[in-house]
DNA sequence: TCTATTAAGTCAATTGTCTTGACTTATTTC
DNA sequence: GAAATAAGTCAAGACAATTGACTTAATAGA
């Protein structure tokens, strides 16, 4: 029917759907307990005993997960755990970040093994991707001098860089990231480096890396704000990062936030809440490479500047959360970013006391904001956590026939 | 391992979860696409003809859909194309909204077989439960009239009452809501109905039903916005409405929003933005079961307090709808609601032209914001779908062993 | 110390579900 | 009228989880 329009439908199933999805929460389980016996990994998957062997022979044959020496605890045989083998996976995260690219090179579990830096060339992409690939090259061969067996046991080169995307960009950006937008690089750095490429926006990319190693491990909602050079949100629901309709989800950076006076006009939240509005408070040049520390040392002896900015992205923050609390109820929310910690804290405590939201419900059990991580390689690490995450936990896509099943 | 700690773990799948998730594929498929055959559905699923032969076969002698005559399309053998059957299943919704309740009978195509209206008495849930469980089982009668084979095909009674659920609401509040809520209303209407029961708030009753028949029908993501009493958002993102942690996603009437000008307080955006705000304004009792039609009376002719507030509610929505498309990144917003048409339409001229924001990309092909449902009834049919929903659509936790599974 | 109990884990057969490839049927095109 | 095309069926096969009995190894209790 319905010859002209395409017909809508979602992708069926099958066994291999079923093993594939099996696996992954296996692995899933061991990330979030540590380590296991087949008989807990049956308990808690609801799996059988048998099905639990056959599928961890299996994963132990690929070398994803390896035992651990029995323990005895009360009656019965002794259990054999299971714990996830680090070497057992590997991928590499790249961030992209207006003067300068990063790469990391995590493991399965999520341990970071190698890192590069390098400058990013003015003029835009076409220059940058040989950095770039050149990078990427030079990580991989320092992963290979620490673990040889990285080289056949890649999931995939996961991309961070500032959103949104398929935006038409502001014209005065001095970066040039519309370009890098417009630019095929997925297409180029997949051909150059031969890996499974992904691209997510750098708040993405931090509340993978919470999510992976961080302060929403093993949370299913979580909402990470992300303050960097721009400001934006990853959204963690149902224990997968929620991309939206057009991968642009989380922009709360592009919120207009309300005039606060007669004649104030609407602005980008981000334009109040970012490095860049601190920088340019600071009178500071965002392309500085020491940036972070310039901005550390100001921030460290009383500034009046910081703190009027602080007051301000806090009175602003306090908002933000409370109106994400009100529209998502998570678990909690992560304040994270590629920020100096003394400035992170002012921040933290300036936001306090939180604004009263549904947050505030009889059954909470964790704060309602935490600090996650202000290292400005957060980004590059969940970027390389991305592929990690896509080949290995558990989510609906992974099952069905057309979804982009990874490799389990 | 950890004895002291309960393992953490997703459920694992088997067959029969691949075979659950087959059929529902199969339901939503024929919901969406109207008519399909056999070879339709195994190209639009992915999965062969010979499972989608097996399975239609199954779901026809289960009384879920039936073939049509066949169709002549160009060279080869006809197709039969197969239709859902409305009688295939039933569910009653109902809704609890302060001094009244009403509830729907739908069937499987989500269309609206009967429905009942009565008054809360004053006194709270002690009192009401009876008028409740009197109002289910007159509407059941209807519609045994109607349909009596839907007395073996109930798949649930879906309840919608105004949230937020597990907060310690105000003691002020005149309709008892916070009785409601405490009152184990569900125990006690699953035992005197003998259905499935599940409990939702408005606005995500009112996002099932556009859903299911209305603005938001085949959408994976979309934002409704439900403006009744209260004021609510309905998440639908990945094609599933989303709950968070507690169930109280989408509270955007809790919001608080920004002073104006100084001196002004931040006030939850629903003081502004909702029926009871209006009525307030207009000297109007919100408990006066004609209030809709007085609203509609007063609204017609032009009348100042009623401008005043729709300029002031729609100030508010614009900035809610560009914070929402920030935050989603949705297909569309929809804006829907127990309010006169009239008001609507006002509501949506005064909103226009919408604030800029990531919406506008360049892929789009949708209104940023449509008109859903206005009609007072939309919660309760969105209550009575919500079981349709919950039976027959695709969904990861229908997949697992644990997942409540439904019936399919 | 011996025995019963408990729990982990394996073995072999079974079941349920999708897949495969050949086949039948019905229609249009040339 | 023959060839091409597409829908749909048949029967055997493959795959993955399940079942129930069994083995192994520990502790608890008499």
């Amino acid at each position: 029917m319905n010859e002209m329009h395409p017909i809508r439908a979602k992708s069926g199933t099958n066994q291999e759907g079923t093993s594939a999805h099996n696996r992954r929460v296996m692995i899933d389980a061991l990330r979030l307990n540590g380590q296991l016996s087949r008989a807990d990994l049956a308990r808690a998957t609801a799996l059988t005993k048998q099905t639990v062997s056959n599928i961890i022979e299996e994963l132990e044959s690929d070398g994803l997960v390896a035992s651990l020496a029995a323990v005895r605890k009360g009656r019965g045989q002794p259990s054999t755990p299971y714990r996830l083998v680090p070497e057992g996976a590997f991928a590499i995260g790249l961030q992209i970040d207006r003067h300068v690219t990063r790469t990391i090179a995590v493991d399965l579990i999520g341990a970071v093994l190698a890192r590069g830096e390098a400058n990013l060339p003015a003029g835009g992409p076409e220059k940058g991707v040989g950095t770039i690939l050149d990078l990427i090259a030079r990580t991989r061969h320092d992963l290979a001098g620490i673990a040889p067996q990285s080289r056949d046991r890649f999931v995939g080169l996961g991309i961070a860089m500032p959103g949104p995307f398929g935006i038409d960009a502001d014209a005065d950006d001095p970066w040039m990231m519309a370009a890098w937008q417009n630019f095929p690089l997925l297409e180029t750095l997949s051909a150059g480096t031969g890996l499974d490429v992904r691209l997510q926006n750098d708040a993405a990319a931090a509340a993978t890396a919470e999510k992976m190693v961080g302060a929403a491990h093993g949370l299913d909602q979580a909402i990470c704000i992300y303050l960097g050079y721009g400001l934006g949100a990853g959204l963690i629901l149902n224990g997968e990062l929620y991309r939206g309709a057009n991968g642009n989800a989380g922009e709360i950076g592009m919120i207009l936030s309300q005039p606060r006076a007669a004649g104030m006009k609407r602005a980008p939240l981000e334009h109040r809440v970012s490095i860049a509005s601190l920088s340019k408070i600071l009178g500071l040049d965002p392309a500085d490479p020491g940036l972070y520390r310039r901005i550390d040392e100001i921030a460290g002896g009383p500034d009046a500047r910081v703190t009027a900015w602080v007051e301000d992205a806090a009175f602003e923050l306090q908002a933000a959360i409370q109106t994400l609390e009100s529209i998502f109820d998570p678990q909690t929310v992560i304040l994270c970013g590629g920020m100096p910690p003394g400035l992170a804290r002012l921040l933290m405590e300036a936001i306090h006391p939180l604004l009263p939201s549904i947050a505030e419900h009889r059954a909470r059990s964790m704060p309602r904001l935490q600090l996650g991580f202000t290292d400005p390689w957060a980004v590059a690490i969940g970027a390389a956590a991305e592929p990690i995450s896509r080949t290995f936990d558990p989510r609906f896509s992974a099952i069905l026939k057309t979804g982009t099943a990874g490799a389990v």
